[in-house]
DNA sequence: GAGGTCATGTAACGAGTTACATGATTAA
DNA sequence: TTAATCATGTAACTCGTTACATGACCTC
């Protein structure tokens, strides 16, 4: 139940059509919460329909924008949304899965995996980074930047540690008393 | 496509029924590969059928035990997969958006939900460590061992992360400056 | 034989993914 | 007028969730 709060967020930051909506998906809101074209334009017909949401100037025609805005109902079902408490979803990491395997039927052609995901995670630390020094440089940060800039630390922080597992993993795999299990059945 | 290896990874270590992999996943595996019963004997009858494992003395009546073994295929099928590069699933993390939306409509009510995440982390980690106490104080560990220890440690990493934010997050909920901020719409 | 628990399922739904289809606009 | 790109959709499918159903076994 979380995509339609995610888009009722984006809209009430800046009222978008779909492909807007898309992109910035891809951008901002996206590092922690994606979704394709197919899923937004879904959601935002439901939510038209629920009337949280209304197009401006509506045309109907296919192929057409559409620009969609926050009707008072949709601010007020994310307001309520924010107190709401939710269970934790349970972790699902394929490549832990993978390493687990790994521990019953060998560890062959998994360095390779680890490498690209050191390399995923650098690029994507490498890109909040520049985000936290170009947006969040003010000396009085305001509330909203303040949590903002929380949220993009929880990411920063989440991809440091990534970076530093992955390479004390790839240590285990190249270091010193490794090569006598890398063949194993 | 993770979980059937994930049930291949279970049913390697030890042999069993449904319900005995159910509260496995509950216990270890599920830590980072999480499934309810359901799933679980629905993919069990999938495997079945593909031939990648089959059920000792199989008894076909409701009710009744049955236990499965991984057939070679079962074993050549997990080894392949290990091998496998999949690119890392984007980030769904409904805490984040939620502080996200709270920059737009304010803050009211968050704060007990951090509360409870924080709790939560805490006594995940306090499992965590209790299971490294227990099953990794080996002095010369054998190379299966070091993996799953290695597996172990990214979630000991993980959570004793989020402890972190989560009591950064709530020191910029409760600390001087915050109070200004509360409402807000 | 009634109730509890062990054990295996079914059904309906919802969310997310993948592949494809269609219309509008613009520039060569 | 053709091609590229912008923009909105449809359809089919897989995976995960929730609620419920059924049978076997054990104990009182």
């Amino acid at each position: 139940m979380s995509l339609p709060h995610a888009i009722l967020t984006a809209l009430l930051e800046k009222p978008s059509s779909g492909l807007e909506l898309t992109r910035r998906f891809d951008r901002s809101i996206g590092f922690f919460w994606s979704a394709t074209h197919q899923q937004i334009y879904r959601e935002l017909g439901k939510l038209e329909q629920g009337g949280l949401i209304h197009a401006l100037a509506q045309s109907p025609s296919r192929g057409q924008k559409r620009e969609y805005e926050v009707l008072p109902a949709g601010r007020a079902e994310l307001t309520t949304w924010v107190a709401t408490s939710q269970d934790p979803k349970p972790i699902r990491d394929a490549l832990l899965l993978r390493l687990r395997a790994a521990a019953v039927v060998g560890r062959d052609g998994l360095e390779p995996e680890l490498e690209r995901h050191l390399a995923d995670h650098r690029r994507q630390l490498a890109e909040y980074t520049a985000i936290e020094d170009r947006d969040f440089a003010a000396a009085d940060p305001s509330g909203e930047d303040r949590l903002r800039h929380l949220v993009l630390r929880a990411g920063i922080g989440l991809e440091t540690f990534w970076i530093e597992w992955l390479t004390e993993a790839l240590a285990e795999f190249r270091g010193p008393g490794a090569a006598d299990e890398v063949q194993q059945g």
